[in-house]
DNA sequence: TTGTATGCGTTATCAG
DNA sequence: CTGATAACGCATACAA
């Protein structure tokens, strides 16, 4: 258990003042170019390593960021988190990760402990957050949080300091439908997802809305989870009727698993019979057979912009509320024209 | 910005001293029942709120652990952190993630990066630690970190302080092979995993051994990565033969989906023309048609015991090394026999 | 440009 | 059982 090496040591080193030492280490300009050597060089020499508690403990900010997501698990979240984690490591930041499971209790409890370490900010995605109303534990929660430490959300959080990057559904959702309206269809269903979940509500609005456009009068819609089972079950039950749909909106990637084995046991074929689509664009899109038709917003440009804007924050520059992160579209073979 | 409660407001409001304060707060016995009710009912009163910080720079060892991973998307990482992060919350731990996607220098970084933070722990699976040497430049970091603060790896160190909460990859590889062989099958081919990486080797020594056991001459391997297309080309290939093997063994679950794409493109059915087999037992595995046979360590226990282990070592308990995690083998609708 | 002194919130070591 | 006070490592306002 060496002693560790602080500053004050290379300030012994060196003959200087722990103030100077500080200086030269945290970039401040007013500092001769002989004396900031001098420290450099013998900080390295000593194998000095900062100490992010003292550091934090001093400014009130430490360098461990937060991030509360609804479950890793999934596709995904798990690449917004890797794309995100990636870009902070890069940045000297190190990513927290919580797993909400939508639980209001564990999301509090984690905003709570972050705000104890003086975590250098809070990022929450999804959860709680995209209730059609956020409940008010967690309002409160963030907006005191956020009046002490950066946050940012995946939806506006009104009057409070939050910093919003947005994921547009609505867009996403137009992407898909007017995709497969050009290629013909005009019987599409939209399969998976609970009402209760803004972000499948904007999605829902914007499948009415383009319908209405296109003057198309049938909406289909399946509510259900966001699981396999959902997919499935949604074609059992629409593919019984006499004219059933050409074309089916699968709420996500996992979901439209279970819409293609239901079709398959129908005897149906994804892609020729029926065209497929879904959310999200997640590597299982590319996983199955044949690979799946899919949109999201992009992946890493919404992850640095959320990093970046995170460490803006931090340390103290300009930010603005982000509306505008590019989608991604990969049109694959999943869809034909219904004719 | 409100100010920060302390124990010093709680020590004014009190009229007791920071020292009686700290000790309530730290369930230290020698404290009367009177003062320490007062102090727990001020404290909640004012809405103090521990600073982790202050609380590390003092005793040197902070409430975050680091987990290393090579890359939290594949099912099998994904399940184990969740449910350590899981466990690790619900004891007033915080953990922080780092994918290292096997990168020598993502590892280490993450390593100075906790140790700079006086993190409470490491813990690190696979990746790097999975080669057959433990290259020089991690496990000399490996090692001196272990010296501050507590580490716990999924292999063995030597002659280090780590703490080896171990994954038993012969063991699970017995019993899948042992379960193939009982049914009645003699060609089983062993696909996917490199052989610079320990786990896989591991599990390829134990397939010669299960198989030198039941004096089974013929050895199937066919070398890869651990994704779906190595699946994919090992079937295209074996299956190209005279006699091509009755069962297949993939190396994870989603090496497994490959294996079955190419089976059906080749007119040979899963679960009745084939058996198949995987590691891993993740989600993959049963949302497969059909749903595949699969073994893995215990994932709640094994989490469960890396948490409690990491505890007991931050709060300086006594521990062991742990080698006999049970394992969790579910026998599904993969196989059958060749018969 | 550099140094001095103080604070950040806790724990821990001594005394009482 | 309780209280003063010195660390812990760093940043920074104020002086020089």
């Amino acid at each position: 258990m060496g002693k560790n090496i602080t500053i004050v040591d290379i300030a012994k080193e060196t003959g200087l003042s722990v103030a100077t030492v500080s200086r030269v280490l945290n970039r401040h300009s007013s500092v001769r170019e002989e004396t900031r050597r001098k420290v450099i060089e013998t900080a390295s020499r000593l194998g000095y390593q900062e100490n992010y508690l003292a550091k934090g403990l001093s400014t009130m900010a430490g360098n461990m960021i937060g991030m509360l997501i609804p479950d890793i698990r999934t596709p995904f979240y798990g690449r917004i988190f890797s794309e995100c984690e990636r870009i902070a490591l890069e940045k000297g930041y190190v990513l927290a990760l919580c797993n909400s499971f939508n639980n209001l209790k564990r999301e509090t409890h984690f905003y709570t402990h972050l705000l104890a370490q003086h975590a250098g900010g809070v990022i929450q995605i999804g959860g709680s957050l995209d209730r059609q109303i956020i409940p008010p534990q967690l309002y409160n929660q963030i907006k005191s949080t956020a009046e002490k430490i950066p946050v940012i959300t995946s939806v506006p959080v009104e009057d409070s300091e939050c910093r919003c990057v947005y994921v547009d559904n609505a867009r996403c959702m137009r992407t898909l439908l007017e995709y497969l309206i050009k290629l013909g269809h005009r019987k599409i269903a939209f399969v998976g997802g609970r009402s209760n979940v803004k972000s499948t509500v904007e999605k829902r609005q914007a499948y009415y809305d383009v319908l209405k456009e296109h003057e198309i009068r049938e909406a289909i819609i399946s509510e259900g989870n966001y699981g396999q089972e959902d997919g499935y079950f949604a074609v059992k039950k629409l593919f019984r009727q006499k004219f059933p749909p050409t074309a089916v909106i699968a709420i996500t990637d996992i979901c439209a698993i279970g819409v293609i084995q239901a079709l398959n046991e129908m005897g149906l074929r994804c892609g020729t019979d029926v065209s497929v689509v879904s959310f999200d664009n997640t590597y299982i899109a590319e996983m199955l057979e044949p690979e799946l038709t899919s949109v999201s917003t992009d992946y890493e440009i919404l992850s640095e912009t959320i990093i970046n804007t995170m460490i803006d924050m931090i340390e103290k520059r300009e930010t603005r509320d982000v509306y505008d992160i590019p989608l991604m579209f990969s049109i694959r073979n999943s869809c034909t024209s219904p004719f």
